[in-house]
DNA sequence: ATGAAAGCGCTAACAC
DNA sequence: GTGTTAGCGCTTTCAT
């Protein structure tokens, strides 16, 4: 069995609360005696188990992340900035994937709360949800969570994302600025708040400048193949540009085209979304608009912590984060 | 204060002994209590305190994964795979990326021991690590641990890994069978196993085939940007076709090229590795040698599993996984 | 400033 | 079969 407190106590002459106050930096500790503490239990090789310590002061010390896919880079490279910013806070992060699944969803929330997690940050399914009922749990069990990068639009909660609706305005009005009328729209499912909100911004765009009323493409998925199978057969008569809710989708685009016989952009241009490091692999460099990941990481494990910690209220607006049109030469055909 | 076993005890007139025999599924349980207490479980909506439970049972429950960069498709997908398959064996999945830092692989690992974690798996940094004596502490604390994707050499222990050396000489083999004889190699940092594996296969296999001697480009780092970059001023007089150790490498390659005025394949020809996601976007699709990311995984948290449940033995050596090269176009210049 | 002791919620002998 | 009870290792009043 490895050492445990009344180990150092014993060993440093005191007792397991004097042990526990001076490992703990209580300040009514004698600085000598807390010295003397400190060096037996590094002597000894001291480390408190953790689930005697959460049992005892009813903490977890967890955050939970619930993301539908760490495989997609932009999801793990939320993981990465939000397991960067709880480094140094003293906080541990569970990450879990919802493989894009309401019932799987459901289900890790629920191990989240079965595991005492003092704040929950939740990446939504990119999949229509009805019911996400399920999330009452967390309130019930009075563990606070923020969304990420999405929402349940029927649920009233902050969530810290980006502004996909103006990312998405302003990309049309570039691409509409060098000229571009024609556009036609690669999205995912409808019902799906961040696909929702570009396909808005993009009817929006359409009607207020008078342009020709497009079909959006709702695809089933919104991965590299679900693109590039559907490009290969799309009616492309007469589009000058397709504009697509991420990179990936961009890419399969692009390769299905050039497949197709037409260049990008001399023939037609195409548009990402998330400045990934799909869009600067991309064999034509490719117009995005860019999602500020880190910052969006940065600032959800920031407020989750608040909300832990010192059960600061979720304030309910929080302004979105701007995006950043970023034009490489996938829409140079005019440039 | 949420409901505890004490509480269900109560209420279905038994004690918390009989509680907790009868929801662990005990055998010597009557089947009409159990059903009772289930029920009253149920009803009262009661969730064992897991901290409770593993400082009682003095087991965590727990899993770790160590892996360099989560935002690396290869190893995001490893994690995936290791997360479904541990889904139903009632352990849970701690991830923690080490940035490939050895200073933050070491914290990373006394972490894992400080939280108890029954079972430990590290995929090693990417950079030469000497000093890994602090593994030797898992040793210490009885906790099994198994490399995954790689090994640190200088220490005798178990690793679930593709034959790398294996597939990147078949890889070679193809390719001069295709015709190919003039082969640049770009690698990772030297003293890294799983790039010395390739290293090797590649000397050993131009000495075999009596083909000239070329020098190994050993780039800092394995990413897209560094071989790009690499590419841009590598001399290619004479080369027939250029080996990476990754697809994101390849691409960089490809791309780089091609800007140079060079086509793949036509004028050079470009090998990846890993069969990613990347080999398949790529402008020109990569021939490549296929890791069985899902199998290792698999492998990797079955038997991390044995060793912390049955505490079986570590069989000291375990058969790689064969890879399996995958020609595309990006090498079809001869075939 | 330090110690004694009562939990935290659960498991597991051991007794009946 | 079921109950009693003694821990698991730590924190935290409350005395002193």
């Amino acid at each position: 069995m490895r050492v445990k407190i009344e180990d150092v106590a014993r060993r440093a002459g005191v007792s397991t609360a004097t042990v526990s106050l001076a490992l703990n930096g209580n300040a009514k500790i004698n600085a000598q005696t807390r010295d003397r503490i400190e060096a037996v239990a590094k002597e000894l090789g001291y480390r408190p188990n953790p689930y005697a310590k959460r049992l005892a002061m009813r903490k977890s010390r967890q955050i939970g992340l619930i993301v539908p896919d760490i495989e997609n880079i932009y999801y793990s490279a939320l993981a990465q900035h939000a397991l960067n910013e709880l480094l140094t806070s003293g906080y541990a992060l569970t990450i879990s994937t919802s493989m894009n699944s309401p019932q799987m969803e459901r289900r890790i929330v629920s191990d989240m709360i079965g595991n005492c997690v003092e704040g929950l940050l939740i990446a939504p399914v990119e999949k229509p949800n009805g019911d996400v009922s399920y999330l009452d749990r967390l309130d019930g069990a009075g563990i606070p969570y923020l969304f990420v990068t999405s929402r349940y639009p029927q649920l009233e909660r902050p969530s810290v994302m980006c502004d996909l609706y103006a990312g998405m305005k302003q990309l049309l009005a570039t691409l509409h600025a060098h000229g571009y009328r024609r556009m036609a729209m690669l999205s995912g499912s409808s019902d799906v708040y961040c696909f929702d909100l570009r396909d808005n911004a993009y009817r929006d765009f359409l009607r207020e400048q008078g342009l020709e009323e497009r079909r959006i493409e709702h695809l089933n998925g919104v991965r590299y193949d679900d693109s590039y199978r559907f490009v290969q057969h799309m009616d492309v008569e007469g589009v000058e540009a397709i504009v697509c809710v991420n990179d990936m989708m961009a890419l399969g685009a692009i390769n299905a085209l050039s497949e197709r016989g037409l260049r990008v952009p001399e023939d037609i241009a195409v548009a990402g979304f998330d400045d990934s490091i799909f869009s600067r692999v991309s064999p034509v460099a490719l117009t995005t608009v860019r999602q500020d990941v880190h910052g969006m990481a940065v600032r959800a494990a920031k407020w989750i912590l608040d909300l832990a910690r010192d059960g600061a209220e979720a304030e309910e607006s929080l302004r979105p984060i701007p995006c950043e049109v970023i034009v490489r030469r996938s829409t140079g055909r005019l440039a």
